[in-house]
DNA sequence: GGACAAGATGAGTCTCCACTCATTATCGTC
DNA sequence: GACGATAATGAGTGGAGACTCATCTTGTCC
């Protein structure tokens, strides 16, 4: 594997140390918020914490390399449903799943616009607006979501709920019932509007 | 003034100032988060910051100070929508005030489930609690909010809904047309269900 | 298997910030 | 206006955490 066509190979430990780095500060970074320290996450992939300033040279990089895996993870879901979900509801699902998904790891808090430390992210999550626009697209052609809905509100709302969940006291039953409410307000209504 | 029967008053320059680091908090954190430092409020306050740590020993009752305050105000709107406000719409009406002041006062992240720092506020929340179990009553028996939904759901849109408007880029237009949604889906229906 | 560049190490630096305390100023009272 | 209590002051302390760098280790290539 070679990084560059005139330079050498990326050595294997480093190709390793990596990986671990990343992993560890996922699971750091779940639990304590992007607050949690440097140190933790070196300690929890068992490298000095030298090491992770060589990959990352600033808590902020490490802090993007996180989101930017995420956001591909998460428009990955996103394309899965637009090929293969019902198209009516594929909007929902993927609210749903993202939500879910923001719960279970606290760094995605700053998925769209970071809070704490400034994580400026602007490529990937363009990518996500695009699956969005496309699933809302495809949502309102069905019928299935009020035509007049627009996807500024559709990303402002999923931001919202993707805080909220990261609170405590959510548990998967008020995060389900709450999504349901939002939903509803997506929803084409048969008749009353105002 | 007497603090107590068998104590002295309350100097004049303890109350003011006081209440000047008070407004001043209030400012710093708005625009900076709980993150500011206390010593930037004790300079826009124009004190030193050891008469700071004399009113509130720690950064944490500071905040919790600011805290209770706001949910005195937050609840008092509460207070007066249930005693002149449209019944039917109250509800609506108080969401919309609550998630409008947090869009001005970046402190109230915190309001009802704190963030970066702990800051314990048990006793207000429960009165602010209580008043929109009213509100959210009121409106189901007016026939203008589905029946079946519950405070739990109420309180963790608010606090979604205050979060994202936090958010850089969420300009009042599509903070109203956000709750448009939210509103919609908390409407009574006129036929259709999923 | 030797040479050497890439990488790992971790004690140490630097900065920021919450909090303290000896000293000084001010208020309220008689 | 003097006196004692209360409050204000701000340099100083301690600790946390981001980041550095001289030194040692290891992978890769021949």
């Amino acid at each position: 594997m070679r990084a560059d066509a005139q330079s050498r190979p990326v050595r294997a430990d480093a190709q390793r140390n990596r990986a671990r780095i990343l992993a560890a500060a996922e699971e750091v970074f779940a639990d304590g918020g992007p607050r949690a320290s440097t140190e933790e996450v070196a300690r929890r992939a068992g490298v000095a914490i030298g090491t992770v300033f060589r990959h990352f040279p600033t808590k902020t990089d490490l802090l993007r390399a996180l989101m930017k895996q995420l956001l591909e993870q998460v428009t990955a879901d996103a394309a899965a449903l637009l090929a293969h979900g019902d198209t009516a509801t594929a909007l929902f699902e993927f609210f749903a799943q993202l939500v879910r998904r923001t719960a279970a790891n606290r760094t995605v808090v700053s998925l769209l616009g970071a809070e704490g430390l400034d994580v400026p992210i602007a490529g990937p999550v363009t990518s996500l607006t695009d699956a969005v626009r496309e699933l809302l697209a495809r949502g309102q052609r069905a019928g299935a979501i009020r035509a007049d809905v627009r996807l500024d509100e559709v990303m402002a709302l999923l931001e919202s709920l993707c805080q909220g969940a990261l609170q405590r006291g959510w548990d998967e039953d008020l995060r389900e019932r709450t999504l349901g409410i939002v939903f509803a307000g997506l929803r084409t209504p048969v008749s009353s509007r105002s």
